[in-house]
DNA sequence: AAAATGCCCAACCGCCGGTCA
DNA sequence: TTGACCGGCGGTTGGGCATTT
């Protein structure tokens, strides 16, 4: 058996929601508070579907909604957290008060991606559009020894240096912009993939068993060996 | 001035996972 | 265990406005 319907379409209007309509649903929800979508329309003597009801709420004419603009600071942390996390818009808009998922799934498709593109970056990948050309460009600040110290550093956890590492020629973009084709460096949130790696080797700081852990997991790696590191 | 084209964004749609009886 | 219900999510659409031809 199929679900039901969330409303009865017929009775229901559909498209832009009017003046009058809205001061509808902000007079309930100031009355009632949100939740019950379900309900809310007849309660509200609204002909429209809850659903339609929650996401004109959550999007238009919840009070703590933030207008006008992005700004330059609310474009990077959208870029980096997409980087991170993809499509993933409510977790995002978690991350940014005052705007709201569809908002930013508009601005990103709208702006960011074209932004980015403009500049050479695959908006999905985060990584250059001509990747094999810019990969074989960058590897020129390592050598085959650097990139075996590299990989050395990152299995023994030595974040210091791997640092003292990173490219110092501060004025090439390409130095900002640096990273190794043959790792794949990703920030990811999971549980650590054994009981091992849970920070127990040294004996400090263990995690018991079932225990549960949450965080930025900084991994890397090659096709054939992965490390991994909290955050 | 009118038509064509492009852009923006509010709103819709279908699906999914959690909850409950 | 199963199925209905509900809230929430991401992808897509289409109407209205702005810009270009």
């Amino acid at each position: 058996m199929g679900r039901s319907p969330c409303c009865e379409k017929a009775h229901t209007n559909k498209g832009a929601w009017t003046k009058e309509e809205d001061e509808r649903l902000i007079a309930y929800i100031n009355a009632n508070g949100e939740g019950c979508w379900r309900s809310l329309p007849k309660a509200a003597s609204l002909l429209r579907c809850g659903k339609s009801c929650r996401l004109r709420w959550i999007n238009y004419l919840r009070p703590d909604l933030k207008r006008g603009n992005f700004t330059d600071d609310e474009d990077d942390l959208i870029i980096k957290l997409h980087s991170h996390l993809g499509n993933k818009w409510s977790l995002i808009a978690a991350r940014l008060p005052g705007r709201t998922d569809n908002e930013i799934k508009n601005y990103w498709n709208t702006h960011i991606k074209r932004k980015l593109i403009a500049q050479g970056i695959d908006p999905m990948t985060h990584r250059p559009l001509n990747d094999t050309q810019e990969s074989s460009k960058m590897m020129s600040f390592y050598n085959k020894d650097e990139k075996s110290r590299i990989l050395e550093f990152v299995k023994r956890d030595n974040s210091e240096e791997l640092l003292s590492m990173w490219p110092k020629s501060s004025g090439s973009s390409a130095a900002k912009e640096w990273r190794c084709p043959d790792l794949n460096l990703e920030l990811c949130i999971r549980p650590p993939p054994s009981q091992k790696w849970r920070r127990g080797s040294d004996g400090g700081g263990a995690a018991m068993k079932g225990e549960a852990m949450v965080g930025f997991c900084f991994e890397a790696g090659t096709d054939d060996q992965r490390f991994f590191t909290w955050l």
